[in-house]
RNA sequence: GGCUGUGUAACUCAGCGGUAGAGUACGGCUCUCAUAAGGCCGGAGUGGAGGGUUCAACUCCCUUCACAGCCA
């Protein structure tokens, strides 16, 4: 593959129906760190985020707020223009899809699709869900609702324009197999290519007022693929084909199949990676606004500012799902970038300050292993890059104590250190770049790539600034209980919208969803903070069970060791007081709550036995 | 339901046919240049479960369980 001296990069496009979460942030900040790099290695670099507006959930949503589209639009991506901002992203521009440039841009190419007879009119009836924006079919449905956004669809018999997807699978199939990052990603798609039939698509919906219109039948809009995915080729400034663009795995059949569909029809060339990361879980949970477990990545920087956050998010796995929490961050800051990085800074420049600099071969270095970080980097392998750059953050560590130049004095050793903490801060840059500017300019040398080969010049140093502060862990307390009893309102609210505690009728077959068995309390231990919880551990057979129970009030320890109790096994797991309870113990409860009974079986039986 | 992936120390994860690794947390020792930081030592795991292939399996194959994702 020849190697060209562009890098164009893009993110997916944020649809602006909610204010962005933590998974938005660590996209973006993938992205930025792979542009950064490039740049830094000297490539000319174009880095392209931005939001998807156009779609009629947009318009819904501004409605049910009671505002017109335009200005609904206009305040919600100015929240992710600021979160970029409040990043530090290095994007070179943003594209809103309401924009003159992108409208014109995918007008042309619809028409020369359609054009081409590639896109042609036809029928399309089914259930069509506004959630959704999309069809879904019968099968999906429960009780007759779209089981995702719990509201009845549409049925729907409509002319519609499709576009002849199936006629490049081959193309396709063979196009995949240098696109997809990373291999299993690949083979889901490759799998899926080979061994299903591909379906034309549909590309137009009916015109709502809100959209794109279809260039060649005013009748209708423009459909997502076509209107949202032309974004990159858009906001591509001159820079086509992208060499990146990096995606959430949700939407990977999209950018794997009829992006580039879209493309050989049209007669544009492809793109050449496809980056397709996991996502971040909090507390094993999927972030997904319904649960209300969203962490405001804008909040979340403005409490630690820019680099702590890029950080732990870019040491989250690039290409599986990865945990992420407040927890996680503050771990990271205090033991990654405080203690080992910043503490090197602090110390070494304080020691360079009173012994000064004596220049020397630098043997320090070669324990930096640049070929295979660089290598890491080429692969978006941004979490391993890091691990080989903290790697040797700690063997700078040890050199200090090691040669202890504060009894010494030896400013070789010194200089050593200071060339070492040179080529650090010149790789961290793409990823706490802030930071690296500071250490820079305590040591006086150029954040660029090709300083790392040479020596640096000595210059006065002075002891530095402290760069990163520590998180105390009285803030950490309060922010994490206030962050977690909101997460808690919200996702109550939403298992009384599911109906599950309602009060009405119902049939057998939910009676049968319930699974209730006895198990035998083991374990009850105190919750801290908690004056109504107990934190039980409860044996149900199979296994052992961990379940909070707000029965503290009403039974002492004693009493519940040992006691055979009945228990819902199949609830949805809740984080209470930031313990992960799995079950519900049942209790008769008069209206008062005065008093609180737990039930249990009459006569002894196994534990795990099923109650029905 | 089909397909794909994941399951390794208390926690977060790495590795991968050849005597189980790192970081954090924990216990002990130690230095004092430094952000009560650093360094050293230590405990810790029947590698989801069960089979198979092999001289040898966490690593390959099969089955099973749990979780996650995709199904246009």
């Amino acid at each position: 593959m020849a190697k060209t001296n562009k890098f164009y990069i893009t993110t997916a496009i944020d649809y602006v129906n909610a204010r962005p979460h933590i998974g938005h942030a660590f996209e973006k900040t993938l992205a930025d760190a792979l542009a950064r790099w490039n740049r830094l290695t000297g490539k000319k670099v174009w880095f392209l985020t931005g939001t998807d507006e156009n779609a009629q959930k947009n318009a819904q949503a501004a409605k049910e707020a009671g505002i017109p589209v335009r200005e609904f639009v206009d305040k919600n991506s100015a929240i992710f223009i600021e979160l970029c901002k409040k990043l530090n992203l290095s994007n070179d521009d943003f594209i809103r899809t309401t924009e003159k440039r992108h409208v014109e841009t995918a007008q042309k190419i619809f028409k020369k699709i359609y054009d081409k007879k590639e896109i042609y009119k036809g029928k399309y009836e089914g259930y069509y869900c506004t959630g959704c924006e999309a069809f879904i079919t019968e099968k999906d449905l429960v009780n007759g609702k779209c089981p995702e956004h719990n509201r009845e669809p549409e049925l729907i018999s409509e002319d519609a324009y499709f576009f002849k997807l199936s006629k490049y699978k081959d193309k396709l199939i063979k196009f995949v197999k240098t696109y997809i990052v990373p291999e299993a990603k690949k083979n889901e798609i490759l799998a899926r290519l080979e061994n299903e039939e591909l379906k034309d698509l549909c590309v137009s919906r009916a015109n709502l007022g809100w959209g794109i219109d279809n260039p060649v039948d005013k009748k209708f809009k423009i459909y997502v693929w076509i209107d949202a995915l032309v974004n990159y080729y858009s906001g591509a400034n001159g820079n086509w084909p992208a060499d990146v663009h990096v995606i959430g795995k949700g939407i990977n059949w999209f950018h794997s199949v009829i992006w580039p569909a879209l493309l050989l029809s049209a007669g544009i060339e492809l793109p050449k990676k496809l980056l397709v990361h996991g996502y971040l879980n909090l507390g094993g949970k999927k972030i997904s606004k319904s649960l209300g477990n969203v962490i405001d990545p804008i909040d979340l920087v403005e409490k630690y500012g820019e680099d702590s956050v890029r950080y732990s998010l870019l040491r989250c796995s690039v290409f599986d799902d990865s945990d992420y929490s407040e927890e996680i961050l503050i771990e990271r800051n205090n033991n990654e970038l405080a203690n080992k990085l910043g503490n090197l800074i602090s110390r070494v420049s304080a020691l360079a300050e009173k012994y000064g600099l004596k220049k020397c071969e630098n043997k320090l270095v070669k324990k930096l292993k640049l070929k295979e970080i660089e290598k890491n980097m080429e692969n978006f392998e941004i979490d391993k890059a890091l691990n080989l750059i903290f790697d040797f953050i700690d063997r700078c560590n040890e050199y200090v104590q090691e040669k202890k130049p504060w009894e010494s004095g030896d400013s070789k050793v010194l200089y050593e250190l200071v060339d070492s903490i040179k080529s650090i801060a010149i790789l961290l840059y793409s990823f706490i770049p802030s930071s690296s500017e500071k250490i820079a300019e305590t040591f006086g040398f150029k954040l660029e790539f090709k300083e790392i080969k040479k020596e640096i010049k000595i210059s006065k140093i002075k002891k530095a600034e402290i760069l990163f502060k520590k998180i105390e862990l009285e803030d950490k307390l309060n922010k994490l209980t206030s962050l977690r009893e909101e997460k808690q309102n919200k996702s109550y609210k939403y298992e009384e919208i599911e109906g599950v505690m309602s009060m009405e009728e119902v049939d057998f077959s939910n009676w049968e969803k319930l699974e209730l068995r006895v198990g035998k309390i083991e374990k009850v231990e105190d919750i801290e903070n908690a004056d109504k919880l107990y934190k039980l551990t409860i044996d149900i057979g199979s296994e052992k069970r961990v379940v909070c129970a707000g029965i503290k009030q009403h039974y002492k320890k004693e009493e519940l060791k040992g006691k055979k109790i009945i228990l819902f096994v199949n609830l949805k797991p809740r984080i209470m007081r930031g313990i992960e309870s799995k079950g519900m113990i049942l209790a008769a409860v008069n209206e008062e709550e005065s008093k609180v009974i737990l039930i249990s079986p009459e006569k002894d039986i196994e534990i795990g036995a099923r109650v029905r």
